[in-house]
DNA sequence: GTATATTAGCATGTATACAAGTTCCTCACA
DNA sequence: TGTGAGGAACTTGTATACATGCTAATATAC
């Protein structure tokens, strides 16, 4: 019976939540839920839930089929090779043609972080750190359109990277040495050495996802 | 009284109608709305009513003021520039790409109107034209996000389009040359040259974007 | 005349009741 | 044993009642 003061609205406490559990694959791909089962984990009552659903699909992450329920979505080879197609197109471009507002300090602070960690393997701190890099390098975009998108692919992203498992101590060796390098082209303002080398690290990347998924889950084109 | 038997539903209706007035400017940009208004004007209960208003909120056509109503989006000198950063970042990079996907003998129709055109002026099925034609170098894009992205800013221009007001006879004249110039470059297959022409296409559509606006609104940067 | 407290009206936020469609189990029956 | 009609249980879609907060106008004190 206490009343409570809510700074934040419940629908969007709701959308966090639901968010998070399906970017972190606690909700899997195409798992069923329902309204009353996303209630009940909230405690809310159906309109804010329905709202946050509501923007989930909007976003893709989710699929009300009517009368019938609510599946997560699932991911497909296309929509590997889309995600990293929106990669190849906006991180290259925004070391091109905005590097130079890059600010230089904080690329050296990840450039030695890379260095030293060439051989080293945290996984627990590696993608953080991989995503907050890539996240400072967008962040030289001012448009609110291409960053939007761009936090959509991110999304996707981890869900991928938390779905396909275990990580490949090889490849984040080489993810830190390719990151090395976009570092320090960046840190040398040669921004189109930079762009290049973002360009062949998303490659690669793209390459290790989709064999990481191909072994972790045989083959199946679909989940 | 009457039982209605309604294939799609009130709130994919009312997303519809809202989106169009906003888009046609019929509901002005920056003009002050509420649930109650669009209640009236749709006969529809609050439900699908509000979720039609999530949706335009999320792809940035509405704002909601918790408490105090909504607000349709307006326009910045920067909004145009990111419309226009996007559109120079996916339109030349489609044809670059992905240009012999097109279907040359729908080009091919295009280019006929476009050199036919070049020095009349019809005003009514210019735009549509513009619209279709710019729609059909992109569908080469076989990418969900991009294609979403585009058709977000397709919306955005047609809002701009509209607020500028009377349209300029010598730009739809030079917009007629240009296209004619991007086409016939993909008659020829050369794809870097639609690309590369469809650059300045857009850098000139920019251009006499921000110049109508500056004289019709008076110098007014946000409406 | 000016400043401030009060309050009525209206906005959205949330909860819930009801409508209508889908699924799938049950059970009668061939 | 197979099959199909019926219906219970569950789903989302919609309408509406109530809670809460913002705004602005008004009354009141000085």
């Amino acid at each position: 019976m206490a009343s409570h003061h809510k700074s934040t609205s419940m629908q969007s406490k709701a959308y966090e939540f639901i968010k998070r559990k399906i970017t972190m694959c606690e909700y899997a791909p195409n798992q069923l839920l329902s309204e009353a089962v996303l209630q009940e984990e909230l405690g809310f009552s159906r309109t804010p839930v329905r709202e946050a659903i509501g923007r989930l699909e909007q976003e893709g992450l989710l699929k009300v089929l009517p009368k019938r329920g609510i599946v997560v979505s699932g991911f497909t080879f296309s929509d590997i090779s889309m995600i990293f197609e929106v990669r190849r197109l906006i991180e290259p471009y925004a070391l091109r043609h905005y590097g130079s507002r890059l600010d230089l300090a904080e690329v050296k602070r990840y450039s030695e972080i890379f260095h030293a960690h060439m051989s080293s393997n945290e996984c627990t701190e590696f993608y953080h750190l991989d995503d907050q890099f890539h996240a400072l390098l967008i962040s030289v975009l001012e448009n609110d359109y291409l960053l939007e998108l761009y936090s959509r692919i991110q999304t996707q992203n981890t869900r991928l990277r938390v779905m396909s498992g275990q990580f490949i101590d090889s490849r984040m060796c080489r993810t830190m040495a390719e990151h090395a390098e976009i570092a320090d082209a960046c840190l040398e303002s040669n921004w189109e050495r930079a762009a290049i080398a973002m360009t062949k690290h998303l490659q690669y990347s793209e390459e290790s996802s989709l064999a990481t998924l191909l072994k972790s889950r045989g083959n199946t084109s679909i989940f």
